[in-house]
DNA sequence: GACCACCTAACATCAATGTGGGATGGCAGC
DNA sequence: GCTGCCATCCCACATTGATGTTAGGTGGTC
């Protein structure tokens, strides 16, 4: 549990390669009332070192940094400080490195070129559990979210399987269920014989020559 | 493409069934330079039927409309008008209804609570290819994306398949790929017999009888 | 040393599957 | 009426798979 919620003071680690950045930055966090900037890593392994110890309120964290990407900084600081908020700074809008970075637990997410006013207000947003992100990220990730719940609702199988007859893919169907032939033909009352019928056309059909093979192309996998 | 960046009016379409709130977003919208509320729909059906053809910039949408949910009407103006960026208004700050709206297709999520300043500027913001957010409900949204990620790095296999030892969850893979028993044990530098062994303990382990359930059992189906 | 978990291997047996034939009737379309 | 596609069924044969039993070698634990 937070203590108060007015007029705490908000303590900042960074971690930026950049000297001038990271100056830049300090001073922008140590010149703000309410803000205080309590260390500043040059790059992910010293950052892995002191962060889990000094427990900032927030990390900034550069998300090029050299050696380690601060993409896995941010998965492994998950792991020993997972109660830290991380926001990322970027000069990059680039779609793979905000979202390898928001599944590697990273809260929020903004662009370099964001003000400073912006920024100071995303810090308090992040400590106050919000997910400051640039306009153009927040898009991008609702659109993501979209694509991906669109794709989880679409099994997508391989094509082939549409080129199926109907009784082929209910045989497919419980073929891949691993029921046996003869569990089939009861289930489709239709003879054992044709079940091994349909079983040679399907696997001419989708090029396979064993069960688990179809079953495969038919989960799309 | 968009004409003008500079001082265009922006017009609003409002879908909300409670006279008494359709009123007061009207009158906050029209009372306010650079935007106009261009129609305002107290259901589902008749929203679908005018924002088509009225194309406003952004439409304000009641995710608690009677008959027609909000989420429902989303889903199907994205149909009519996918341009038409969609911003969801409700008082529940329910994690389901959101990721339902989201998924249909809108593109911002505020609570009512929002103060006005706040609403106007993310309106403004959803103009300009941002995805406002309440800050609770960014949060959520940043959250869900990590476990939906996880869940889609981690294929989520039943967890018997862990109490395997380190060999026969080699076996299982391959297994699971439709080899046969004689190229598994060439793939693996064991004899035939061995591959047996392994395939009868590791049916054991996940209590199935035949390759075809270990497979669905190693995919997690 | 006894015990256990794991990797390895062999022999036996029966059931299930993969693959090659061929056959009948129905129905759509030319 | 012929042709093609589909659903249905049967026979035969070889291969693979599923299951039972047994057992040698290694490395670690009590």
């Amino acid at each position: 549990m937070k203590k108060l919620k007015v007029a705490r003071t908000i303590t900042v680690s960074l971690v930026e390669d950049d000297p001038g950045v990271r100056a830049n930055l300090a001073s922008l966090i140590d010149g703000t009332p309410g803000f205080k900037c309590q260390a500043a890593y040059p790059d992910g392994p010293s950052a892995l070192k002191g962060i889990p110890g000094n427990r900032p309120d927030v990390v900034l964290m550069d998300i090029n940094l050299p050696g380690m990407l601060g993409t896995e900084c941010v998965r492994r600081l998950k792991t020993t400080a997972p109660d830290v908020p991380v926001l990322m700074l970027t000069v990059y809008d680039d779609s793979e490195q905000i979202f390898k970075s928001l599944m590697a637990g990273a809260t929020g997410y903004l662009l370099k070129r964001t003000p400073k006013d912006k920024l100071l207000e995303a810090i308090r947003e992040i400590t106050s559990g919000g997910a400051p992100m640039s306009r153009q990220i927040a898009r991008r990730v609702v659109q993501y979210f979209q694509e991906v719940s669109q794709m989880a609702a679409t099994p997508q199988r391989a094509p082939e399987v549409a080129t199926l007859t109907e009784r082929e893919q209910q045989v497919l169907a419980l073929l891949a269920k691993g029921h046996a032939y003869k569990e089939i033909a009861d289930l489709l009352n239709i003879g054992f014989e044709t079940v091994r019928t349909y079983v040679r056309t399907i696997y001419d059909k989708l090029h396979v020559h064993s069960r688990t093979e179809a079953t495969l192309k038919y989960l799309g996998r």
